[in-house]
DNA sequence: ATGGTCGGTATCCGA
C-alpha cells in the first residue's frame, strides 16, 4: 500500500503531472493540497480516468483545497472540526482497509502564516499558531490507533528540515512558536514516519521556492511535508520516497511529492 | 539587505 502526499498547488493546472505522478509512483492513494478547485467544479472524471475510483474533495474557489484519490475504497470520516471556524478547507479525513483492519487517514492544509512571524501584528501567523493548538487538543482527546496524518504542515521543525537552522530561525515555517506546537501535535501519540527513514542529522526537503532562479544549485529547500502515523503502524512501515524529480518537472508546484510505503 | 516567482477568474492577494 503506497500512500503519496503532494501540495499540487492547482489540480486543473497539473493534471498531466498528476498522470505522471501515478506512472511514476503508482500510488494506491494520493493526497492532494491546495487543489485550488471548488468542489462544484472538482475534475471527477479526468481524475478517475487516471485509475482513482473512489474520490473525496473538499474545496473553495480560489484557495485551499484537499482531496483524496484512491485506488482502494474509502469511507469519509465525517466528525472532523471546521477548523478555527472559517470552513476553509484544509483537512478532509477517510478510513480505507489496511491488512484486513481499518486505519483513518487524514490530510491537512496548514495555514502557511504570512510573513511575519508575531501574532499580534500579523493575523495570519495568529492563525497558523491557532489552527495547529486546535487540532493538537483534538488529537489528543482521539484514541491514537491505527491513524496516519500527512500534508503540507508548512512547518519545518528540525534543524536539518531547513537549508539554515540558523538564517530561518526568524522565518515563518521554522520560528520557534511553530516548530514548538508541530512538536507537541506530533507528541499526540505519532512518529515521524519520514524521519523513521531518513536520520534527523541529514538534510530532508519537500518544498523549494519558485523564486530561486535554479532550485537545485542553491538547494535553499525546506521540509514542509509530513507523514506521520500512530505507533501501532511503525512495523507496517517499509519504505520512503521523496520526489525530488518532480521539482523539475515542467511547470510543475514548488512542493515534490512523498510516497510512503506500507505493508498489509 | 533585498528581491526574487508562481496561481487564481486576478490588474491584488496569498503563498
Amino acid at each position: 500500500m503506497r500512500i503519496v502526499t503532494w501540495n499540487i498547488n492547482s489540480l486543473r493546472l497539473r493534471l498531466k503531472l498528476l498522470e505522471r505522478l501515478g506512472e511514476e509512483l503508482r500510488p494506491d492513494i494520493v493526497c492532494l493540497q491546495e487543489t485550488k478547485v471548488p468542489d462544484e467544479l472538482f475534475p471527477d472524471e479526468a481524475v478517475r480516468a487516471l485509475g482513482y475510483a473512489h474520490i473525496q474533495h473538499r474545496g473553495m474557489k480560489s484557495y485551499n483545497g484537499v482531496a483524496i484519490l484512491s485506488r482502494v475504497p474509502l469511507t469519509p470520516l465525517d466528525d472532523t472540526p471546521d477548523w478555527c471556524a472559517r470552513s476553509d478547507c484544509r483537512h478532509i479525513a477517510a478510513s480505507f482497509a489496511l491488512g484486513g483492519a481499518s486505519v483513518e487517514l487524514h490530510n491537512f492544509y496548514v495555514p502557511a502564516g504570512g510573513d511575519v512571524p508575531d501574532p499580534e501584528a500579523n493575523p495570519k501567523f495568529a492563525h497558523k499558531l491557532a489552527f495547529v493548538d486546535e487540532a493538537t487538543s483534538w488529537f489528543t482527546g482521539r484514541p491514537s490507533r491505527r491513524t496516519i496524518l500527512v500534508g503540507d504542515l508548512n512547518i519545518a521543525p528540525l534543524e536539518q528540515d531547513v537549508w539554515s537552522h540558523r538564517q530561518l530561525l526568524d522565518v515563518v515555517s521554522h520560528t520557534p512558536p511553530e516548530t514548538t506546537r508541530l512538536q507537541a501535535w506530533l507528541a499526540c501519540g505519532f512518529v515521524d514516519a519520514m524521519r523513521h527513514f531518513v536520520p534527523p542529522e541529514e538534510k530532508l526537503y519537500t518544498w523549494w521556492s519558485y523564486r530561486n532562479r535554479d532550485w537545485k544549485a542553491s538547494n535553499r529547500g525546506r521540509r514542509l511535508d509530513h507523514v506521520w502515523v500512530t505507533s501501532d503502524l511503525t512495523a507496517s512501515l517499509q519504505n520512503m520516497t521523496v520526489l525530488r524529480d518532480a521539482r523539475d518537472w515542467p511547470t510543475t508546484s514548488d512542493h515534490v511529492p512523498v510516497a510512503m510505503d506500507f505493508s498489509a
